[in-house]
DNA sequence: GTTCTTTATGTAAAATCTGACATATGGTAC
DNA sequence: GTACCATATGTCAGATTTTACATAAAGAAC
């Protein structure tokens, strides 16, 4: 079983859904920290079912194309539930920008700047976006959210997660920001102000 | 190019190295946030070297197998300072352990309790392999971190990153330990207080 | 009526990454 | 002397993921 599979079996526990349905799941929730295309999705689904995973029955629609509507076996819960408490697998933290950052002595500073307060600003709306998520949730789920069984605090804990991480990840662009942009101003104003710049 | 590619580029832009380096490189440092095997590296090499952005010599040595040391070409650093600035290409965040936080709601709570206090641990032993190292850059590249001009600065602004992501990890983990923990506690209560159970 | 969009399900090619296989030098441990 | 380890460079099979190709129903826009 692939991790893709348990990512799919984890929307499953929770509704039926088609793989369009999934499709468009993977692009938010469980998408913010787990994420795959519709034709990832479509042949893990058959893998599921011959796995014995998944079941699916076909839904006759009138104004739309029929679907096929998938749902979770007793199987597929009992892996669900021992692979959650299973540490994960050691995988590698790929970040382009920070990768960026560790070449960022060679790089044009003005643009550089740049780059970091975009970087800060795009974190900064998806943590606005997470924080009125919670606003709701913390409302309308109030009972719900006091018991570790309902998925209403596993959705909560998910997006406490993606909270954490967007402000983190911020507040870290402003740092750089902030930096580049003072030194090279201290830099300049060392420099005598009227000079050109120089290798 | 890929991203591969840009990131032995920054490697080789501080320092010749051969593959076998790189590849020690890609477990540390730049590893932190990118990494690579060997069987990705001697490959990308010869594709850089064809693309014209690097060169290699072979070195001779006496008590170890000869060796190809890569040198960075005036074309590999403008390729490279221009990638710099440019904007990440998006990539999807695939965390493992936030993935089954999502459907910790069907698991066993004594045993998820355990998972997420060992992940706590785990990132707050590597947040104190970071703060070992911050202090010791600190320390010994004073001078060197007041321009962002240095390889310092941006060692050291990667290795902050590094900081603010295991801390920001371990103190969410801490945060799903406790929940669980704690809820656990007043379940129980609530079904009956004879059976008491520790702290 | 033709084009565009949403819903709906698939396949195929290519890129990326991991894990295993393969070879060779020379030092140290037993 | 032989087994193991660090150095050193490669290939290949397979898994994973992305991008593009492909089809089809029905409504909405022009």
């Amino acid at each position: 079983m692939t991790t893709l599979g348990y990512a799919i079996l984890g929307l499953l526990s929770r509704e039926d859904l088609s793989g369009y349905d999934l499709t468009r799941r993977m692009a938010g929730r469980v998408g913010y920290f787990w994420s795959a295309r519709h034709s990832q999705i479509y042949p893990e689904l058959a893998r599921l079912e011959d796995g014995g995973y998944v079941t699916h029955s076909v839904v006759e629609q009138r104004e739309r194309p029929d679907k096929k509507v998938y749902k979770i076996t007793a199987e597929g819960l009992d892996a669900l539930k021992e692979w959650v408490i299973q540490p994960p697998v050691p995988r590698p933290t790929r970040d382009e920008l920070t990768l960026k950052t560790y070449s960022v002595w060679l790089a044009d500073k003005a643009k550089a700047a740049q780059l970091f307060r975009e970087e800060e600003l795009r974190h900064e709306k998806q943590l606005a976006h997470y924080e009125e998520l919670r606003a709701w949730m913390e409302g309308e789920w109030r009972e719900n959210l006091t018991s570790t069984n309902s998925p209403e605090f596993a959705s909560y804990a998910t997006l406490r997660r993606g909270i954490s991480y967007e402000r983190e990840y911020a507040e870290w662009c402003r740092w750089m920001a902030d930096s580049i942009e003072r030194r090279e101003l201290s830099e300049k104003r060392e420099k005598g102000g009227s000079e050109e710049k120089g290798g």
